[in-house]
DNA sequence: TACTTAGTTCCACTAAGTGGAACTATTGAA
DNA sequence: TTCAATAGTTCCACTTAGTGGAACTAAGTA
């Protein structure tokens, strides 16, 4: 839509980037033509590039299927990094009891640019599928916890990403948001997919800001309306409570 | 020592994530200064590289403090690179057991070049104090998850690790891998550090090679020579356990 | 006020990185 | 068995992308 990384940045290094992001749950082998396809380059290029990633662990290559695969350096990098994420360590305790409270799934968004992102989840632990993955993007206008961040962004904001939104879904959008500006929480019933809804509360951080949200979601059929009530008071109570954790002063 | 990245591969791309490299859970966060002289690289050169990965969320600048850290893409990947670490999966149910039957700390180091890296470990819950932490590096030629490694390593390797230890000791270990060979297990008395011992045992794959070993370790005072005794023998079925998951035929 | 230290911006130079073409290996159809 | 198609690797001449020094700004420090 806007600014970001187009053309800027140094060409090889983005590259590189380009080709570690080709990489994703659903698809965590590639080989050397996919990659280079993806991304657009030269297989001589592409190749240089995994030479060079490949040497120093962050892609592993298969020697039988010649697929490449994310490395071990990168778990490793990831561990360190996964101690810096601060929201997600304080907010870790809360959410693991909310999950065993109600024995339903529990989720932390981050906003990230016009998205949010997946960041930890504890799963109802029966359910084996898994809906949202860790680091997996999704849209702020759609799912509980999407709206839950939207509604406290700048007008400016909102406003731009009304454009996303289907046409009559935007009024709708506009009045759910003020709704949830005054209770601090959302539902969503079959938004995002059908069968799966959920509630959500923001977390706010010591500015007063709204960069993540906590969310419950199961199968509609155990989310009844009165259900889905009071899980929306439980998960803006532990919202409000990690937000205490990180420093905000606001009123509940 | 040998051959390694010395000068191959791409220049852009190398010192890029030479970057990175810097960055661990001792010193999780740098100044530019910092990274520019730890990599011997001009300060325009190195903010120009940091912005590209910054752009891409690899690293995330403090705004305040100007430092940098490693960002949360980067811990993205690690969680899927993590499933594809094939060995660390089917070791856990294992590892975790062995864990709750001891109350000791249980490791699983991996092969890599002459070191070994610790992958998964699982502490004993009242113990604060991480000795090892994922992804460290650490010898093979001392402590009982190094030595049961380096015992199924070919001649070749076994005599080019020797050359790194300390004179007299070289005899012992001779010796002491020959032992481990025959028992398929190994053990430490604080042989890499005053107050830490050992027992552990090796992991074979589906070819019949040792690339990793499972280790029990804790403070001496409790890994009396008899304990110890026990333990080899409750990680070796362990180990073993895991090998044959992992498609190893061989004996016991 | 002058001095030190850290981060940023600018720009001319050239070696590092590029991509096409040629080559090899593998697969499968005829 | 041969031939065609597909995938990966190697080579090399071209030039553009990346480089580092110098100049500049900002924030401490004495």
């Amino acid at each position: 839509m806007n600014d970001n990384d187009t053309g800027k940045g140094i060409r090889t290094l983005q590259r590189s980037i380009d080709i570690l992001e080709c990489f994703t749950y659903e698809q965590p082998e590639l080989t050397l033509t996919e990659i280079s396809k993806k991304i657009e380059l030269a297989k001589s290029t592409t190749t240089r590039l995994l030479a060079t990633l490949e040497q120093n662990g962050l892609v592993q290559k298969d020697g039988n299927t010649l697929k490449y695969r994310l490395g071990k350096k990168l778990y490793f990098w990831g561990q360190i990094a996964e101690k810096t994420i601060e929201i997600k360590e304080t907010a870790k305790p809360f959410m693991e009891k909310l999950r065993d409270d109600t024995r339903e799934t529990v989720t932390l968004y981050l906003l990230e640019g016009h998205q949010r992102v997946c960041v930890q989840r504890f799963g109802s632990k029966h359910s084996v599928q898994h809906i949202v993955k860790v680091g997996e993007q999704l849209p702020l206008w759609a799912g509980a916890g999407g709206k839950a961040i939207l509604a406290f962004q700048d007008e400016d904001f909102i406003e731009r990403e009304l454009t996303s939104v289907p046409g009559e879904q935007g009024e709708k959008l506009i009045n759910e948001l003020a709704v949830i500006r005054q209770t601090h929480s959302s539902y969503s019933f079959d938004e995002r997919g059908i069968g799966v809804s959920g509630a959500a509360a923001p977390v706010f951080n010591v500015k007063g800001e709204v960069k993540a949200s906590i969310g419950i979601s199961g199968p509609s059929i155990r989310f009844t309306p009165d259900i889905v009530e009071t899980y929306q008071e439980m998960v803006k109570d532990v919202a409000l409570e990690v937000s205490n954790e990180l420093g905000y002063q606001g009123k509940s």
